[in-house]
DNA sequence: TTATGACTTGAACAAGTGTTCAAGTAAACC
DNA sequence: GGTTTACTTGAACACTTGTTCAAGTCATAA
């Protein structure tokens, strides 16, 4: 085995990230892994396979950096650091700054059953992550506890959406902190029925 | 001249919308316009002449659309129209609660010069109409003069992009009407800084 | 030592891609 | 009436796509 499994998804990732399923073609595939076609339907059956393990891989990474915000004494600065680490990064990251999941959630038709699966499972293991921020939050008195918790994880997991597509065109970080406040300050308030 | 240049539009705006521009094939346009390849290079040059046609006509049906919010005597409430109809329609139509600019900003890359600036030229017109909005809610009162306008128009924009994510996939039409309640609370409620 | 099985190579394949072109049609203009 | 112009047809083109396959490598288990 001429490289760790990990170190493969790791390059597929970026590619997948900054191309997208379909542009990203078998043989960007191979040069990025430096792999033959062989190899690769060898050990991850297909293009799509290779695809859903960078998405579960994805979808796990971004489930741990959340979970450190649940744990944290104050979920909400907690969650105000994680949204500025994951929308402002250096200019040769910015493709990072659209979330993987939404991106594929374009193109989603396109995608056979499984890898469909992949990506709308990792949407709905996020969404669960985001409600247990909303009660920690409320638990540690950062949020009222008024706060419809269903209601606001839903509206959490949009907000972070909206802002990757914002940060993702956006060349004025300031704004993006800004839009990041915004969100904060608007989790505070309150909520419509 | 087999079909009216609107009526052809029409047709390949629907095929763009639902399958994005990569993964609308020749062969795809060709059936949905019922022409044959030689007639669509004469007409449109090349699927990226068609593709840049269909968005500029996406552009300037919505900005006509929202120009009817900026002249309206409470802007507010017809934002709010405007997002309802926008977002909650029947389910063969569910495609087109994607924005087509957003989901064409996913393929940037894979657009030429021409296609890249038509979308990149859009989104910014938009944002015009979403900052003259905000301005006719401060001019008529319906928002506080203290608004910081442009923040505003990149915030509003921003929701707009969020929300039609989210009602992409939700089932539920209360919970995407909430989600619109939601957006307008928060336009009135403060701004960081 | 041999056998197994996971992995690797690179040429090849069928099907799909956007596009071109010679030829034809028909309305508009001189 | 003849010429031009815009449009249409459908076969064909060169290229790219995801995938397969026979053959080879090499560590581990028997």
């Amino acid at each position: 085995m001429k490289y760790a499994e990990s170190e493969v998804i790791e390059k597929a990732t970026t590619l997948f990230w900054q191309k997208g399923f379909q542009a990203a073609g078998m043989r960007d595939i191979q040069q990025a892994l430096d792999m033959r076609p062989g190899s690769i339907y060898a050990r991850f059956k297909s293009k799509e396979g290779l695809f859903q393990l960078v998405v579960e891989k994805y979808v796990a990474n971004t489930q741990q950096k959340l979970s450190t915000v649940i744990d944290d004494n104050n979920p909400l600065d907690a969650l105000r650091a994680f949204f500025v680490s994951e929308l402002i990064n250096p200019e040769e990251m910015r493709f990072q700054r659209q979330c993987l999941l939404i991106k594929s959630i374009t193109e989603l038709e396109m995608l056979g059953d499984n890898g469909k699966q992949s990506v709308l499972d990792g949407m709905s293991t996020l969404r669960t992550c985001f409600k247990s921020i909303v009660e920690k939050a409320v638990q540690t008195n950062s949020l009222p506890a008024s706060t419809p918790v269903d209601k606001a994880a839903d509206w959490l997991q949009n907000q972070f959406v909206g802002l990757r597509t914002f940060a993702l065109m956006q060349t004025d970080d300031l704004a993006i902190e800004s839009m990041i406040d915004k969100v904060l300050i608007d989790l505070k308030t309150s909520w419509p029925e």
